[in-house]
DNA sequence: CGAGGTCTTGAAGACGATCAACAAACGTGG
DNA sequence: CCACGTTTGTTGATCGTCTTCAAGACCTCG
C-alpha cells in the first residue's frame, strides 16, 4: 500500500534498497473514509500519519462565520497528515471530497525512520516542504489574482499533480468536485465559480463536463493562472 | 551567532548537550544587508541557508501585473531559508524592511547534522512544519477575512512571534513598514491598509504611533483578527 | 413522481481598487 | 539651520470585482 509513497520520493531522489524495504516495513494500518467523513479534525493530537491511497481529500479551517477555506488538496500518493508526527496538535482539519482510503502509518515508526535512515528522512522532510511551497503559491493566487485566474491556476496545478501519479488522460482529468467545493478551495462564493467556469469555457480554454475536465489549450490556460511549475519541485536530484 | 537558533528550538523541545555543540560548531558565514537588498532570489539555488539574526526580512513572490504578495515575514531567530536546503531551487525570492544580519549555514553541514543528530533534524524539520503552519494560517485570513481583521490578525501574530523573542515591551512592539509594504503582506491596495488601520484606531485597539504599535485591548483585537495562538505551536513537548 | 442537490441567471449591494490631490515627515545638501 | 525633494500618510470620488439574495432549470435518486 506504500508503493505510491516510494513512487512519489523516488520521483524527487533515487532510493536504496534498505530505504525502500524501510518504508514497505512500516506496519501500516488501512483506514476508508466515506465521502464528506473527517479523518483528523483540528485541536486532535493523532498518533499516526496519513498518506492517501485512493480518493480525494483536503485540510481546512473554517472562519468564525462558518465559511471554509481549503488549505490543501490531496491526491493519492499524499502524505496528506505528515506534519503531525511534530506539530503534535492538529491546526486543521482534514476531510474527503470522494471515498477514500488512507495508510496510517504510527509516529512511533516515523521516529524510527529518522533515527535509522537520514537520508529517508530528508525526503519526508521534503514532501513537506512541498506541502509548503503549494500553500505559498496559493498564497500569491490568493491575494494577487483574479478570480477566473485563480481557477485557471487551480486547473494547471491539478492536471500536473494528477499526471504525475498517472491519473490524466491526455489532458483530461478527473475532479470529483461541485462548484460549492471551488468555492471552499478559491476562497470565492459559489455564484463566482460558477461564472469564472463559464468565463474560462467561452474563451476555449477548458471543456468542462460534470466532473470530467479537458484541458483545450494548455498554454494559454497556463498563461491565464500565471502557473508555472516551478514550485512543484518535480526534478530528481541528490537531496 | 546561533545561539537564537538553539533558544528557538528550545522552546519547543528540550536540545541535548551534544546537540547544542552541533550547533554551536556550524561554520556560520556571517552576511549583511542593507534595507531593501535581496538576499536570495527566484531561481537561485543556493549553497547556504540562512538564519535571521538581526532585523525583519520577508519573502515574496510578485505577480505578473507586478504586485507583490509576501509570502512570510521573518523575525530575529527564523530560520528564513531553511527549505532551500532540501527543496534545491528558490520558488520565491528573500528581501529585507530593514538593515539585516543572517548567519548563513552551508547545506554540506545541515546534511551532516541528518546524518549524525536525528532528534536535531527533527527539531530543524520542526521549524519548517511552523512556517507551513504560518502559511496555512495566512492562506485562511487571505480567503475568509475581511481586511481589517486581516490585519488585526497580522498584528496579533506578530506580537505573539516578537514577544518570543523578546522583542515586546508590554503590548508594544516596533513594526518597521510602511502601509505600502503591509498592503503587500496583507494582498490589499495601500489606500485601503490605511483606512483599516484607522478602523482599528477608531475602535480603540490599537495606538500606531509611526513604527510603534501598542495593542490597547488584546482580547478585542485577537477576536477582531480570530486570532488563535494554536497555530504557532509554542508548547515545549518531545518531538 | 417528488425531493434535494447542483448549475445557472439576474439584480442589488458591499468591499476594496484605482486615481488624484494634498499634508506631514524625513533626509539631504546647501 | 533652512530649503528642497522624496517618501509616507491621509482623504475624497469613482469604478470594478465579487458577494449576497433570489429564483428557476436540470439532474439524480429514492
Amino acid at each position: 500500500m506504500l508503493i505510491h509513497l516510494i513512487k512519489k520520493l523516488e520521483q524527487r531522489d533515487r532510493l536504496t534498497e534498505a530505504e525502500r524495504e524501510a518504508i514497505a516495513r512500516l506496519p501500516v494500518r488501512e483506514e476508508l473514509r466515506l465521502t464528506g467523513v473527517d479523518l483528523v479534525r483540528l485541536g486532535d493530537e493523532p498518533t499516526h500519519s496519513s498518506l492517501l491511497v485512493e480518493g480525494f481529500a483536503y485540510r481546512y479551517r473554517d472562519s468564525a462565520e462558518g465559511h471554509r477555506q481549503v488549505l490543501a488538496l490531496h491526491v493519492p500518493g499524499d502524505f496528506v497528515d505528515l506534519q503531525s508526527f511534530l506539530l503534535k496538535e492538529m491546526d486543521h482539519s482534514v476531510g474527503t471530497y470522494t471515498a477514500c482510503r488512507f495508510a496510517m502509518v504510527p509516529h512511533a515508526d516515523l521516529r524510527r525512520v529518522t533515527e535509522e535512515h537520514p537520508h529517508l528522512t530528508r525526503m519526508l522532510w521534503l514532501s513537506t516542504l512541498i506541502d509548503a511551497a503549494i500553500h505559498r503559491e496559493w498564497l500569491l493566487c490568493m491575494g494577487r489574482l483574479q478570480a477566473a485566474a485563480r481557477l485557471a491556476h487551480l486547473l494547471c496545478e491539478m492536471h500536473t499533480r494528477l499526471k504525475v501519479v498517472d491519473l490524466t488522460d491526455g489532458l483530461s482529468f478527473e475532479l470529483p468536485l461541485t462548484q460549492a467545493q471551488l468555492s471552499d478551495i478559491l476562497g470565492l462564493s459559489p455564484v463566482h465559480v460558477n461564472r469564472c467556469v463559464q468565463t474560462l469555457r467561452a474563451e476555449g480554454l477548458v471543456v468542462w463536463d460534470g466532473t470530467t475536465i479537458t484541458i483545450k489549450d494548455w498554454a494559454a490556460l497556463a498563461w491565464r493562472g500565471e502557473f508555472d511549475l516551478t514550485y512543484l519541485h518535480l526534478e530528481n536530484r541528490p537531496r
